[in-house]
DNA sequence: GATTTCTGGTTTGCGACACAAACCGATTTG
DNA sequence: CAAATCGGTTTGTGTCGCAAACCAGAAATC
């Protein structure tokens, strides 16, 4: 019979742990996008303490990765930058989630 | 009154995410350990399907920080390192998925 | 017995990454 | 007008994860 791996946790060999998303950085701000709406930048840093260099290189990397929506606007001649979660970084912030579940508690306790 | 991170999430800013298990790496270590007793490095090794120098450095680390233990020793005058979660790493790991499991549940779906 | 190959594990070099200070262009303040 | 501040970006650096190269010793081959 053709050799597996291990067949006792098919589970293990198959889920998909976001690497993009695992940073704890990334999915604090994530989390926080989660339960708003459009938030502007600062705010943003606010409400996860980082860095302005930080937040923004991670909100780079989020919006390449099609997580984020990033929209730039010029109120009262002052830039202005607001950040949402899109569609499929609400998605992949689920599957995230639910997958670390099914890892989390595979092992008994 | 002394201004505070967001009281709404008092969780959050409490949770301490073991960043030397957070490794999807040494997780997958640390829960192949957790299920058996003591295991030598080569079975260790096919378990995890790591290479040996990615195994050989996160044993390491693990140890450094207490949460294995090596044993090396000859058999027939080979070679023969085993591994062992220690008591304290068994804590740290079931600490680890109980506040990651706490952070995965704050945000509702 | 000498040489070559294999073994169990360690060490090393390198590319990638996370972070925050430095920077930029523009606005505000004195 | 100069200096300070602002909103955000860029850059440099230290750290890290990974696997190839390496090591010492045993086994296999000639």
């Amino acid at each position: 019979m053709k050799s597996h791996k291990s067949d006792d946790t098919p589970h293990q060999e198959q889920l998909f742990i976001d690497p993009l998303i695992h940073v704890p950085t990334r999915f604090r701000i994530l989390s926080n996008l989660y339960l708003v709406g459009w938030v502007d930048f600062l705010f943003l840093r606010n409400l996860t303490g980082l860095t302005k260099g930080n937040l923004s290189s991670h909100l780079i990397k989020l919006e390449e990765a099609g997580y984020v929506l990033i929209k730039k606007e010029f109120v009262n001649k002052i830039s202005r930058t607001t950040i949402s979660l899109s569609d499929s970084g609400r998605e992949a912030f689920n599957l995230y989630r639910k997958n670390m579940k099914i890892m989390l508690d595979e092992i008994p306790e």
